[in-house]
DNA sequence: ATGATTTCTTGATTGAAATCAAGGGACCTG
DNA sequence: CAGGTCCCTTGATTTCAATCAAGAAATCAT
């Protein structure tokens, strides 16, 4: 159990007894998706809060000339869920899509209202993890329209190599906010540095 | 009681008792803030989180060049708090400011805890309302690359009339990401269709 | 393997917003 | 209410990233 990447994604954000997770375990199911398989769409209601395994997925938006900007990456030991959304039965503007074959755990609504309201420290990681998520998305926002196209690219090489490598460039760009060309040329200029 | 603006964003949002609150509200101290006043700095530890009674309060980013970029603005029923911060001691990199003279209630950390784990509706009000916040702020983060300035302007005035009422332009324009010049331009531009 | 599709790079050009500059107006503040 | 600061607007110019275009490279499917 203590192989478990889930168990240690808990343990890295607060204390979580072997026994609490005994009680969580059975309220996931294991799935498989393709690459490319979206969990859900703009318009759609989510019905499940996702654990990736393995794999990789992104969230986005799509505008209205179809151009499309990536909000995140989720790999190994991240969530993807659109609460907003799988709380109220209302319909999400955000899409959800696998990158890569992935293997992910899933929760339901009501397995995870239960969780949420008779596990206490699923509870409480929840709330932590949240706020890390929020955090993040809050510099982004602002990081989004105050850096140059080369601030971030550069801040992502630093705080997410791994990820630059797996990822295809035109990903990046729609994460970063750019065109392709223009993320290529950056790369050229940083690269002789 | 029923008045109390603080019990009605709660019940906006989850079912309250009247009793869970009577436990609540004395873990929440009044506080006044002059107009431009900091609660936080960037590289201070957030050590409140605090509920808008009256005012209005802006969270922002600042780059090397001075330059500032607002994250949100946040009036009366608002929540303003940086967790990550607050959790963990560690310094945030954002800053939290009065716009206007402002009424405040704030919680310290041993009562926020204590309010998180011991009062289950305060509690399922923070997950939900902090998950509205994210997915704001998820859509925010997307709009705000693929956006021109006139359509980001334009979102704003459907969205928060009265919040543009309120502001100084130089502030909405730091929250659009564009500079005052292009604001006024699009301004000028919108308002003779 | 091989052809087809997609992705990445590079170059030329365009265009939109930033910057620079300055005048008028609003609003504090004593 | 008078002076000064800050805010907003408008104009002229510059700059940087998007767009348009095309060829090379990589990936995918059969």
């Amino acid at each position: 159990m203590n192989d478990s990447l889930l168990l240690t994604e808990f343990r890295r954000v607060v204390e979580f007894m072997d026994q609490d997770f005994l009680k969580l375990a059975p309220l996931f199911e294991k799935i498989q998706v393709k690459k490319n398989e979206h969990l859900f769409k703009a318009g759609d209601i989510s019905r499940k809060v996702y654990f990736i395994e393995k794999g990789c997925l992104r969230q986005y938006l799509t505008n209205s000339n179809g151009e499309e900007r990536n909000i995140y990456f989720k790999v190994e030991s991240g969530w993807c869920s659109e609460l907003v959304s799988f709380l109220n039965n209302t319909p999400t503007d955000l899409n959800l899509q696998a990158l890569e074959d992935s293997e992910l755990w899933t929760i339901n609504q009501k397995n995870w209202i239960y969780a949420v309201t008779h596990i206490a420290p699923f509870t409480m990681y929840f709330i932590k993890a949240q706020q890390e998520t929020n955090y993040k998305l809050k510099k982004r926002l602002g990081e989004a329209t105050i850096e140059t196209p080369e601030e971030k690219y550069t801040r992502f090489l630093e705080e997410e190599p791994r990820l630059l490598m797996r990822l295809p460039l035109f990903q990046v760009a729609a994460y970063l906010g750019m065109t392709p060309e223009t993320l290529s040329r950056v790369r050229k200029k940083i690269g002789s540095k």
